[in-house]
DNA sequence: GCCTAACCGAGACGGTACGTCACGTCTTTTA
DNA sequence: TAAAAGACGTGACGTACCGTCTCGGTTAGGC
């Protein structure tokens, strides 16, 4: 199912012979593909894509109406699901959301795929924002009512907006994971940064 | 002085006409009227530079290897400069530090230049590596450096390595400065900031 | 009836639902309003004769093997029948003949459909052999006969062979009303053709 | 020279490289490959041309509006230019005028090339257009002079239009070549359609 | 005051990709 | 089984840029 189309619930009903799976497969799996060899996005013309998927242009202007939101279907299909939250407490659950994205950091740099896609798709601004509205305010959702139970259990100050909040528990790792592409991401990082973070950078007495 | 020439200074003694530092200007200045004018990047051909400049494309070709190379030089001539610290005290200095990256934040979302070239700066790697490299490092210098400071004077805990404490201060900021160009950004925040991330996020007493 | 399946007038029992002579009908007539409407020959795709017939393009391909087929059945369509001769005198007749001649090039002249058809006939080959077998073959035919009958009554040389002498009669209004479109064809011209190609064009005593 | 731009005679200074007289004829050269090979005017496309001249698709439509255009330029450079006439008598050169036409209608048979260009020739209104405009009438032309002698000689009528006359003459000829392909030429046909002309088809005394 | 080399604008050149259209075949549902 | 609808692989269309390459014409230093 296309994201140009997915308003396309109603009950019309379709007529003529309907469009393949497989095709809608097979295109996605092509960009995949060329995307694991290490093409960079420039490259990945959609009649490349089109003979890798031994498919016809036609076909793929029919589904999408041009390269970003093809990608951004294909990015739908590669991006991970978020593991659950263990729940047992408000500082473990924050460590599980950071751990998440430093997990998200280290495939990046291992999968020549995913870092392929994240590394350059700052490219195209319909993209990012694709990801952006799935993905980042998804997961900026979760950490939201994740740092609203902090408050009410006492664990977290409430004078301060949750977004802000937010913003100085996710920021430092996102630093880390898409702006320092080089940066070492030590096992112990989340821990470390949410318990920096709950006790503050001056010295402890 | 072009990029893919900076080597170029050893005395060779250059023969014929020289180039001319005009026509180096008024490429550039095209490309950023057509970046203010709103074009995404991807509309930015060199033969629409070439024809905005009122230039060859040869000339183009004979001082930058590509477009990437020449939105580099174009990056570097818009790129403002940072202000001075104020260096009263390591706090304050902090909050200078976060401020100069939400002035910028805030002048990409009013110049269009600026929001056009950071918001699809993501575009090509080797912008962004050139970005990186120049702005950001250099950024990350000064912070490590204040940070040092105030180490030293015993405002900020000394049992954590440096660039996690310089990634915990500037992390939230550039989070809402880069990827949440639509967030607010407050006059005061970046001393809450700074004074968060001191105090931590723990209850006051 | 199409030209693809003349054969098949042999009863074989045909099952299933039967064809309907309907849109047989229909998609001629769309040809035909196609044409009217002065589109080239070219521009007559086979998918836009479908959609102004509201048929299906399978429709038209099991009927007719391709654009050329179609045509020929459309041209057998709108080709007038040739008027029978007057039959007073061989010079009556030939003048008869000539004049259906001069009758079809006004036509083309004053019908936007049979000008478009004509006009660009020279189109297909097919197209044309089509037209030659059927239309101009079988005018020939009677041409020879009539001046068989010439020769006969002794009206007409019989050194001559009788293609020659037909050519002869023909040649001179086809050349008119095929290969001079601008030309006028004043009222009169078969009658003078036909006794000057009989007199000769040596000055009369 | 383009057929686009003869007009372009005026000493306008031209700028950037100039266009190369080889690749015009390259191109030319391989529109006449591809019709000796026999192949149909639909299915040579401007691409074919392209790959088999060894030269990019923009190289073609910066000198012609289309392959219409193209034909025209490939038809003038086929189109044998005629003989001149023997001028002993308008008799003779009558018979001369008819045999040349003759000699293009052999020629037609015997060329793969030439047969292929006139056989759909009547493909297009354009190109049909251009061979009448500048073949055609200039034939005319010839004809109508030579008639005009006649006329003043005393050897033709003078009661009878030209333009009617030269008909008679040339129309039985170009009926053989152009419209009955398969139609024998004898030697002596010219000769006979002008004796024959000249004397009428009733019997001699 | 030439000479010569490199510059400059213009634009032609062989390519590649674009997004659209039509081809003729196929695969659905409905009749 | 036919019919309407429309998806499918194919391939041409005409356009836009790519990066390279000529052109005629400038514009400097070195002779």
């Amino acid at each position: 199912m296309s994201s140009t189309e997915q308003e396309d619930v109603r009950q019309e009903i379709r007529r003529g012979r309907p469009r393949s799976e497989a095709v809608e497969r097979s295109i996605i799996e092509a960009v995949v593909n060329l995307l694991e060899e290490g093409a960079p996005l420039t490259e990945i013309s959609i009649e490349r894509i089109a003979r890798t998927a031994g498919v016809g242009k036609a076909t793929i202007y029919r589904r999408w109406k041009g390269k970003e939101e093809l990608l951004c279907d294909v990015m739908k299909a590669i991006e991970p699901v978020d593991p659950p939250l263990p729940g047992t407490s408000v500082r473990d659950d924050l460590v599980a959301m950071l751990e998440s994205l430093r997990q998200r950091g280290l495939a990046q740099r291992s999968s020549a795929l995913l870092h392929n896609v994240f590394a350059q798709m700052k490219s195209s601004p319909k993209l990012w924002d694709v990801y952006h509205d799935t993905v980042v305010v998804a997961r900026r959702e979760m950490g939201r009512e994740l740092i609203a139970r902090g408050v009410a259990e006492g664990a977290i100050r409430a004078d301060v907006p949750i977004d802000v909040l937010n913003d100085i528990l996710v920021g430092p790792m996102l630093l880390r994971t898409v702006m320092r592409p080089d940066a070492e991401l030590p096992e112990d990082l989340s821990e470390r940064l949410v318990d920096l973070a709950l006790q503050g950078l001056k010295p402890q007495l």
